[in-house]
Parts: structure tokens; sequence; C-alpha cells
DNA sequence: ACTTAGTCTATCAACATAGTAGAGTATTGT
DNA sequence: ACAATACTCTACTATGTTGATAGACTAAGT
């Protein structure tokens, strides 16, 4: 399961690339549109302002406003920023590898190779899932609905 | 990532399905053959035992033995009796549904079409990843490797 | 009966998560 | 210049989960 924290994190982004064309928005309006404790809120956006996917501005008309274009934010990105590892076992991350202690050989083991199908799998469609792609498909979604 | 629990309850099994024509194996044997805490051991065997995967056997010649066909037992089953929903959503998931609380509309939420989508492949894998299949796919890789 | 071996209950330290509080600092508009 | 605005940083707390240990108890085989 992904973390509270990641969820208000996507929440968050998808709400300013809704309006990344009307300058920054502040914490406090992302915070009561979103549902997220807005002292919370602060931490993970600055977090993805770290990350370099969001930049801030201070004083009066202040607020956070998108850095990077929402085509090139991906689900797994943010996952990773907030939750680590995307893989089901340290042994088959590529970016936090560590290695199995109880394993005896990496190379031949049969658990290993399932879940290295399975983390390429959910890398592969997690990179597919970027800001604007998830809009595309709820207005997909939506049109569908009717 | 999967819980150490997890991971030890595959070895175990593995071990088990390896050995399953020598009768009822001892705690203390799986304990030293995986490295795995005996005593901890022993509360997932236990586990295994009331989800109807393991059977055992009391007092001198007892221990432990599988109940099910090896044909039929697959990760799926054994992460969600250990670590619960395999799905990163609450709401995407079939056997733990929950709703999400910001969601405004489910029905039309984009990362909650992605998320299925990322469940459902995943489940489909692990569901095929049985004991017998990860024991085939370890002599697969070590013929590979030679 | 005695031993072996599984079962049950309680407890523990370590760590992560979700959230709160408050002081501090930078920037902008007037 | 300066007050208001709004982001930044540090520390703390409650709660829950994970991994592990200890000990008493119960059932079965010889």
């Amino acid at each position: 399961m992904i973390s509270r924290k990641t969820k208000y994190a996507i929440n968050a982004l998808i709400h300013l690339t809704k309006r990344k064309d009307e300058g920054p928005i502040l914490i406090s309006e992302i915070a009561e549109a979103e549902s997220i404790p807005q002292k919370f809120l602060e931490s993970i956006l600055l977090d993805l302002k770290k990350a370099a996917i969001l930049a801030s501005k201070k004083g009066k008309g202040g607020g956070y406003y998108l850095l990077k274009d929402p085509k090139e934010v991906n689900l797994a990105d943010v996952m990773r920023l907030f939750d680590g590892p995307i893989a089901l076992l340290p042994c088959v991350s590529y970016l936090y590898y560590e290695r199995c202690d109880e394993c005896k050989d990496e190379e031949t083991c049969g658990q290993r190779d399932v879940f290295l199908e399975v983390r390429n799998k959910t890398v592969e469609m997690l990179k597919k899932a970027t800001l604007t792609e998830i809009i595309k498909r709820e207005h997909k979604l939506s049109k569908e609905k009717k």
C-alpha cells in the first residue's frame, strides 16, 4: 500500500497541474481543496521542491507551482520519493538494491525471478502514468460515464 | 516491500515442497536450513496451518508438511496472508476494498484507473507463481548459468 | 510416564507513519 | 521602511507495525 503522504503528494500535484496557468498557488488553497492537514502538506511540498518537481515563491502573491512539465512527472518518481523502492524485494530494486541475507545464489533464485518480473512490469506502468496522463484518463472516464 | 515474515514463509514453503516425500519436517530443521529464528518461524507455520496450506503432526516423528498441492499454492495467497492487500490503493483492492476519503468520484478517478491496472497485472503474475513454478524457475536458471 | 514437538500468550525494542506546534526567515506590496 | 504574507526549519508526540524472545501449556508417540 502506498502511504497517505504519497497520496497527498499526488493529489497536490494534480491540483497544481490543473491550475498551472494561474501562477503560484497558496498552500492553504491546496490543503483545503484536497483536504490535507496544512502543516503536513507543507513538508510534502518542500520535499517535492527539493526534488526539483515544484518551485515556490515567497511573500504576497507567492505559493507553489510546477517546475517540471507535467508530462515529465510520473507516479514512479513520486512514489519513490516518499515511499522508497517500488520493488517488492530489495534484491530486484534497481535504485535501492540490497542483497537478500538468506539467499544463497541470487542468479538462480526462483523467487527473485518472479519478483523481478513484477517489478519491471509495475515500473513500466507507473512511468507511463504522468500527471498529464492521469488527468487525461479522468476526462475519458467522465465521458464514458455520461 | 514485502515483510520479512512473508519472505520467511515463502522460504519455508519451498523447503517443505522440496522435501514433501520425506514425511513431517521439524520446525528446527527448517529454521536452521533457512536461517529463520525458530520461535518466529513457529508462528509463521501456525498461520500457514490455519490457512489450510500446511498441516502438522505432534509427538516424536512429528513436524510440518504440505497439505495443499504445491501447484495450488501461489505467492499472491501467501503475501495476502501475511502482508494483507496486494493493491497499492485500498480502493482497487478486491478482497480488502475500502473507499478513499479524499476521492470525490471513484468512477472517474484517474489515479484509481492507473493503480487498478497495476494491481490486476501484479495479481496475475503472482497467481502464476506457484511453489512448483518457483522451483521450476530455479532449475531453469541453474541450467542457463552453466 | 516420559519425552518430544507443536501451540498459545505475553512482552519487547526498534522503527515508521501521520500529525502538531511554534519559532524563524525571506519577499513583496504599499 | 515596514507590515503582512507565506514559505522554511526544528522538535516533538501519538499510534501502529515489525521482528524477535521467553515461558508456560498441551497433545501425541514409545
